[in-house]
DNA sequence: GTTAGTGTATTACTTGACATATACACTAAT
DNA sequence: ATTAGTGTATATGTCAAGTAATACACTAAC
């Protein structure tokens, strides 16, 4: 159980603690009845308060990733194999949900936004990432 | 010019105001050299602060869709036609980056991630905030 | 100069998200 | 009951975003 959290990149501290976990499940570095570490015990080695592991852990609880035992650790819960692949769909559906709201915003056609996406997918097995070419404006 | 805004929708007042004027634009509807609506106007019609309009245009006129004149209403700025289009697609290009490599970590295939993101984006009909996931529900 | 139109800089208020401190509740072993 | 481990409910503090009130600056026409 590897967390590592920035309190500086911007993204809530709960919420980097909730993305590492939930990768780790997965990934299947995380198992079904594994202990997670407990609140005290993360919280001092991160350097941030109780309260925000245990909120990390309690929305955890709420998307079903972990269960909950009252005065004991908190375990990952136990799921079918297949839902291993739902769990990592689900990851994407909440990392693409975000992007799906710039779109909608910036009035991009949705079969213009697929055709980007299918474009970078593609692109990726290339390490060459050509991103900006002179577009910026300001 | 017609411009509609809904304060208890979560976007911001000033970015609704920003999405239809550059939507209008890129549409065609609003041409180089046309005015947009004084300020006050337009707060008296929107019922909100003269500010709110007046960020708005400001935003407006930093990412080049409108030209300031001072103490003479705004004027949209002359631009080649998919540029700002252009620009557009750039921003979705940058969200999408890192749903890609989030994809190819989780060893998600290509057609798989393309089909989540068509349904999100088909469901765009979502009406809630995209930046909580898990929040309150009390 | 005066008036009436324009945009906006400055300041302050409100609200919500995030992190924290404290105190409490539960369990298991003694 | 006590102790030591666990998680967490509640209240408080901090900070940034969004919005608003006020006062100011500019232009054009008289």
């Amino acid at each position: 159980m590897l967390i590592v959290v920035d309190p500086h990149s911007g993204v809530p501290v709960y919420r980097q603690i909730m993305d590492q976990v939930k990768f780790h499940v997965a990934s299947g570095l995380l198992n079904a009845g594994d202990e997670l570490p407990s609140t005290r015990a993360l919280s001092s080695e991160l350097g941030i308060n109780p309260m925000t592991i245990s909120k990390a852990y309690s929305y955890l609880e709420r998307e079903g990733v972990v269960e909950r035992r009252p005065g004991r650790p908190l375990v990952v819960k136990a799921f079918e194999t297949n839902q291993i692949h739902d769990n990592r769909i689900n990851q994407l559906r909440e990392s693409l949900a975000a992007t799906v709201t710039i779109a909608k915003q910036l009035g991009i056609r949705n079969d213009e936004a697929i055709a980007v996406f299918r474009e970078l997918l593609e692109n990726e097995a290339n390490p060459q990432a050509p991103d900006n070419e002179g577009k910026e404006q300001s």
